[in-house]
DNA sequence: AACAACCTATCTATTGATAGGCAACAACAT
DNA sequence: ATGTTGTTGCCTATCAATAGATAGGTTGTT
């Protein structure tokens, strides 16, 4: 693996940890076995590295997520974006990098909170193509799915519990597919 | 007001924008007037500001929601829940405190967590009180209403949108109440 | 006298970032 | 084959700015 590669894992371990404002490039090389002027050869400046992490983040996202239309039914599709969700914080035991980069968007610099802003839109895109129907409920509904599983992986973090994601996985999966 | 309740005002809403790694002392100081000293006296610590700034916003919180009783329908209790959280977003123009320090909970000072996690189980109180039923449901229901809400103001705030808030009640309005 | 609420001054550690050096390697001309 | 040149990827060393925090002084009130 690329030094690149492995800056931008220690980063991402860090950022959906801490939050942005709360790794330094030195924490990065330490954990990489560098020197913090090497991380700076790679990204520049912490913005560089952030929208590069945001990217990344995106693009392996929807590639583990695969086509909406990839299963057929409703139900299918439903789990397998909510499963996605759920291995970042069970397997990782991390938050989706993009929703605590959503929370702290004011302080970002204007690359990375481009970036975030794109992943939600390309969720909202997903779940409208997963589950269609009429315009504008369609994209409400997809909103409401992406805003209650970034939700729901702040209160099963806070409360360390993994059951009060599945909790609210189990009541929206009720309210959106029944 | 005293000095005290500045220095909280403003770095609550420091917190609320940035994150709790995203201000200084300093930073509250100037914008109070005094020196970074004197709210070292306060507020000897971060931690100590952190975790005085979880209780108050919680406590305000609370008071201004009233008791879950205080309403006679349901519907119109929701719509009180629903509507103390989106004057947080609309008016203040800012996230929920703790669901900004829930996203960085693995970040924080102990003191500050445990803050954050009773802020939680205070709401999920509130909502199972709010909307009682069968007890395992009604506290899963719980949960999925205030991890929608969190999640909702991440997204309205990333898509500077407070429409993206109203949608996602919307929804969750007809999962909860139909 | 005692206390509260500020202040000045300062500390050490860390922040993001830059300048410039050096070794490895590839491309290319001789 | 040999020398030259350029590039990549790291390094040392350093910078000014800022971080949280402390010691101790001043002022005003009780």
């Amino acid at each position: 693996m690329s030094k690149s590669d492995e800056i931008l894992d220690v980063a991402e371990g860090f950022a959906r940890e801490r939050g942005y404002n709360g790794f330094s490039f030195r924490d990065i090389a330490t954990k990489v076995g560098i020197k913090s002027a090497s991380v700076h050869y790679h990204f520049p400046t912490k913005g560089d590295l952030g929208e590069a992490l945001a990217r990344r983040y995106a693009d392996r996202f929807f590639s583990e997520l695969g086509e909406p239309t990839a299963v057929a039914s409703a139900r299918r599709r439903f789990a397998r974006y909510v499963g996605t969700f759920r291995k970042a914080l069970t397997v990782d035991k991390k938050m989706c990098l993009c929703g605590m980069l959503g929370a702290e968007v004011a302080s970002l610099p204007p690359a990375v909170v481009a970036e975030t802003d794109r992943f939600f839109t390309r969720n909202i895109d997903w779940l409208q193509a997963a589950f269609p129907g009429g315009a504008k409920r369609t994209r409400r509904r997809a909103i409401f799915i992406l805003a209650t599983l970034e939700g729901a992986m702040v209160i099963a973090r806070t409360f360390h519990d993994a059951e009060a994601f599945d909790a609210t996985t189990a009541e929206l999966a009720s309210a959106v597919l029944d």
